[in-house]
DNA sequence: CTGAAAGCGCTAACAG
DNA sequence: CTGTTAGCGCTTTCAG
């Protein structure tokens, strides 16, 4: 690979404007002394020969690169898509430049650990569904802020930001009894995912207070195809509850084609609840009643605990995890 | 804001490894001449001390950051998150970093120009509806390879790769008049976008060879909603055309859904098509007749460009267009 | 194979 | 207000 043509120098640009190198410098950065007159010959210069000022050695002298990792796995999931779209936005309004990682399949920061220590990013955003102990150490001692985002970290390096996955849950399980419910069902993500199991959890406990204990459980690994052929055999074998809520809304509109393509009516035979309120959900073939989780509150927690802790200097947080309020929004599958 | 913690420097493990600090350099980098003994003492040090090489002043020294910015203003896009998510993994693979770069309104390049070339980026992915005159020719001046995504540029800087829009709509048109309808109508995106103005020429053009010159156009700014709209007024005032082409799926769901709250039925009293398959045009409720433009070819194709400009020093292109070519998949949509 | 030394482009402290 | 100077942490000659 040839090597790239190098820009201009602050230094070309101070010979050419017959000013001092540290004069270029002061000119392009706000609040130094610079007079008018030497302002105006360093831009006239700089103008001429197409310099824009180089950050690569102020990260090198301030130890601070302006990187911020947002790493992610999912990205199919419009609700991180959607995230990291607010994240990207907010890090760059205070000057923050975002590094997007993609990881495939593996869950873990840990194989990435390094190139992320070696570009100095100043904090870290995980979307992944976990986070190492290892990893986390390994931030704490470099330092680097990490917050994990919708997985909570069990861990006293990283701060995370979770939705209120049983309390939304709860939400469900009370509107399905009230509104006449008997038997329920459960269409989970990905077995050991923590979102996931903290939805039946509080779908479970809500359930128990009252007085129904019988759930009927099946996995969807987030996914639209694998719910629909979950619902497709709950209703093969005519074992479908009358309340089915899914861990996420990509699962309940697979959920609801498979019901409606084997001519159960819903909300009259099955009601249907999911999980994310992504824009379909409120679309006319849905019409899906499900949990919102304030992403923008999510995110916005996020960034605060950020910059937080890029100002502290990244002391060891206390490991909380911060709860977002969620609500229910209740559409046409469980109206009636 | 507090300066961070320094990270340990090559120099601190070479003091510790009892060497020079170029033989830790030379330890840390493949096909460099040490011996055994002197790697093993660096690296027991450079784990002691937790040293990660910095990537920062290589930076500097090599004129290139293997950074490449992705500059993206419609993230809701399922399209454009998926083309994300392709770019930044294919990126990554040959040692680049993604710098993500979203845009809210301003469809241009110029407002981000200096940020971009103040961190140095060896090249450009550009997602943005428009790549104004003055962006292009700075960057070119800058020699950073950009290209343009899914918009032709016009101009003799960048390289564009876009999907077959006019092939795309013709196939619609072929399929619709060979299923029998006699009425068309299109669902636009943005007035004056590139895309949206390609699909439509292809479509007038290619029913205008079978005969029909009449078109019933309205506006669906790519979005669901809007879509939902339009369809709706057309069903309100008995207009609704026997084939309906939408300029992307998102529409054609709003369309369909409107059509059916209409009390039409899909595909016998209208037909309709999208553009893009999206995952959920396969989904049940859906099941949409859609254009298909492989966006991994589109990528890839994308990628082999940066490539070959960023090996060659972004020689001017001669503004070249890559086509992607395009496939139809029928669904039920148009089944009859 | 290894160390010393130069220098990438910038910021900041220091004199003037 | 301005120029000089000293690095930031690396990679890369250049001698040994």
């Amino acid at each position: 690979m040839k090597s790239p043509r190098k820009y201009p120098s602050s230094t070309d640009v101070a010979r050419l404007a017959g000013v001092s190198q540290s004069a270029v410098s002061r000119a392009f950065n706000e609040g130094k002394s610079v007079s008018e007159e030497t302002s105006r010959k360093v831009f006239e210069a700089a103008k001429q020969l197409g310099y824009s000022p180089n950050f690569i050695p102020r990260m090198l002298l301030k130890h601070r690169s302006d990187l911020v990792a947002i790493v992610i796995s999912d990205s199919a999931n419009p609700f991180y898509a959607a995230a990291v779209d607010a994240f990207s936005k907010a890090l760059q309004e205070t000057g923050h430049q975002v590094l997007l990682v993609s990881v495939d399949g593996g869950p873990a920061l840990d194989g990435i650990l390094p190139r992320l220590a070696s570009y100095r990013v100043d904090a870290i955003v995980s979307a992944l569904p976990v986070v190492t102990k290892a990893a986390a150490e390994a931030f704490a001692r470099l330092r680097i802020p990490i917050v994990s985002f919708n997985t909570p970290a069990h861990n006293q390096w990283v701060a995370s930001v979770c939705s209120d996955n049983a309390g939304g849950a709860a939400l469900v399980a009370d509107l399905f009894v009230k509104r006449g419910a008997k038997s329920f069902g459960f269409i989970g993500g990905t077995p050991s995912d923590y979102a996931s199991e903290e939805r039946l959890r509080g779908f479970r406990e809500r359930l128990g207070t009252h007085g129904f204990d019988r759930i009927e459980i099946a996995m969807g690994d987030y996914l639209y195809e694998d719910a629909y052929k979950a619902a497709a055999a709950m209703a093969e074998r005519r074992e479908v509850p009358e309340a089915l809520f899914c861990a996420n809304d990509l699962m309940a509109f697979g959920v609801l084609d498979a019901l409606r393509r084997a001519g159960l009516r819903v909300p009259q035979d099955v009601m249907v609840a999911g999980y994310d309120d992504v824009p379909a959900a409120a679309w006319g073939s849905f019409d899906l009643t499900t949990v919102v989780h304030g992403h923008e509150a999510m995110v916005a927690a996020a960034i605060a605990i950020l910059h937080a802790r890029m100002a502290d200097g990244a002391e060891p947080t206390d490991g909380v995890t911060t709860t977002v309020p969620v609500s229910l929004i209740e559409r046409a599958t469980t109206r009636r």
